[in-house]
RNA sequence: GGCCCAAUAGCUCAGCUGGAUAGAGCAACUGCCUUCUAAGCAGUAGGUCUCAGGUUCGAAUCCUGAUUGGGUCACCA
């Protein structure tokens, strides 16, 4: 009665629009394991929601203005002489992270200098003439002067070009970029409409603060007394900006650390309090940051995981690894080139989403790139091992009549028919590891089923039945494994 | 200090709105490739689910408190 019941395999229909955002860089390094983590889980969420049925739009915020991008721009300026991604061979992204480096090393050797002239070091940080220099610049940048936007605009660039060839890599796209460079002033309007409706409060320095000790919460500053906006303020300008590019949203999910929960807390009630009816379908997907053995990583002491070094490892593993095996003797190296791609991409994605991601992990190098126990790899050979089996098995037959079932085949069949259940739950939950978890069980189902049950031995209805088990699985897998944003082989 | 989050095997993690002997993987040890892919399967060993109370016929799961760890409380983002 099962034979055609492929429909769970199918996404559902809906017109409810969602929008995710994640991954929301900041213009003056690279990408490192801490991002993976939160754009494989937002893209995930992606993948499932529309699988569920939404129509889904993948937004990232680039934080392209600011100090931070000043400091690599001084840097560059002052000791650059020009260079540039083709004349150093380095990534955009990776030139532009080595001038910030560049520019925190000297930056520091000032405020030491200063200190040892018997200076306080805070004061030092201020009176730092790299400092200084970077203020002047972030001031002319805001004034639109000719020469600082033309270095803006240039590294920039090269950092977007950077972070394209990182994002293709992972198969992670978007379908719509904001730039907090053309939304960062839009709250700030919004805000003082607010403060004429008395929504807020107006200090005698000037400042704008948001009162919400009403629903347990502090005073929380919006505009600062020389006028100029906050994280906050700019929080609240893309919030409204794109409700009105999407004004059908039905629900917004940010995909950021948890570290920032406050923040969204605050930044709900505000948009709450406002007024905006659609303050309540906003969700903060919190998730837990990511630790290594050696402790929390930190940019400043050089403890980040680089994300293209890593994804550059686990391939490496993969294809080390296969051709140990040496079962690949038929391809040709492009193919297998992108299967080693595939292994090792899936292996990390796999392994950063199979875990709770509301809550904190840790990340094991060694067990980031291997291949067996409950991997991304384990899966994706479980449905090779299937389509061996059918491509073995020529045509597959319609099953017309089954009398039995044995322990192994129950229960994976019943688990295969939970898909739908799963995946529905997952989406609701915005939680990939459901998924993870799920593809998992599946494939330690079928193994041991084939494990002990010959399938193309088989005859009759059961060989028929085994048959048509193992496509379901295969098909399976591959759509589950397709939520997580991880390919399969059909072979390994 | 206030608020938020977590705590399950040596390590990394599952365990859905409470339900029967708490499950995987890694690490250790032992078996299984002349038969469909051994990146697999089977087995041994390993847990007072941090502690103390409470609710319940029944608690890893819910409530309270404690302990430990983490986060957060900027005119930073």
């Amino acid at each position: 009665e099962k034979s055609n019941a492929t429909h769970w395999l199918a996404p559902g229909e809906s017109d409810e629009l969602i929008l995710v955002e994640f991954s929301s860089p900041n213009t003056n390094k690279p990408l490192h394991l801490g991002h993976l983590r939160n754009i494989f889980l937002g893209y995930s969420v992606s993948l499932i929601k529309a699988f569920d049925g939404k129509r889904v739009v993948k937004t990232q915020i680039i934080n392209d203005r600011g100090v931070h991008i000043c400091k690599s721009m001084l840097a560059w300026k002052m000791h650059g002489k020009g260079e540039t991604p083709q004349s150093s061979g380095l990534k955009g992204d990776k030139l532009v992270g080595k001038y910030y480096v560049l520019f925190d090393q000297h930056y520091r050797a000032q405020v030491a200098n200063l200190v040892s002239k018997g200076m306080l070091e805070e004061q030092a940080k201020k009176e730092a003439p790299l400092q200084k220099m970077v203020q002047d610049m972030l001031l002319k940048w805001e004034q639109g002067d000719e020469e600082v936007m033309d270095i803006w605009r240039t590294l920039n660039s090269w950092v977007y070009d950077g972070f394209n060839r990182t994002y293709d890599r992972m198969n992670v796209t978007f379908d719509h970029l904001y730039y907090e460079s053309e939304t960062y002033l839009k709250g700030k309007d919004i805000v003082l409409q607010g403060l004429d409706k008395k929504f807020f409060f107006e200090k005698e320095n000037g400042s704008v603060w948001v009162d919400l000790k009403d629903k347990g919460l502090d005073e929380k500053l919006l505009i600062r007394s020389d006028g100029t906006t906050v994280y906050m303020t700019q929080d609240i300008g893309t919030a409204v900006q794109r409700y009105e590019d999407y004004p059908s949203l039905k629900q917004v999910v940010y995909t950021v650390g948890d570290e920032q929960d406050y923040h969204f807390k605050v930044l709900f009630l505000v948009l709450e309090k406002l007024g905006y009816e659609w303050a309540n379908a906003c969700k903060h997907l919190s998730y837990g940051m990511v630790d290594l053995p050696t402790g929390k990583m930190k940019s400043r002491e050089g403890t980040v995981v680089d994300a293209d070094d890593l994804m550059d490892e686990v391939v490496q593993a993969a294809k080390t690894s296969s051709e140990e095996k040496g079962k690949l003797d038929e391809m040709s190296n492009d193919e297998q080139n992108a299967l080693f791609e595939m292994l090792g991409i899936g292996a990390l994605k796999f392994y950063l989403l199979r875990v709770d991601p509301r809550k904190r992990m840790m990340f094991d190098p060694q067990e980031s790139v291997s291949l067996s126990g409950d991997t991304g790899p384990f899966v994706q050979y479980t449905h090779a091992r299937c389509r061996a089996v059918l491509r073995k098995a020529g045509p597959l037959e319609p099953l017309t009549a089954l009398s039995q079932m044995n322990d192994k085949e129950r229960s994976l069949l019943s688990t295969l028919l939970q898909f739908r259940t799963v995946a529905t739950s997952a989406a609701y939950d915005l939680n990939p590891s459901a998924i993870a978890n799920y593809c998992i069980d599946v494939a330690k189902l079928y193994n041991q089923f084939y494990h002990d049950s010959p399938i193309l031995k088989a005859e009759g209805e059961v060989r028929a039945f085994r048959l048509q088990l193992t496509s379901l699985t295969a098909e399976t897998l591959k759509t589950a494994m397709a939520l997580l944003g991880i390919g399969v082989p059909d072979r390994m």
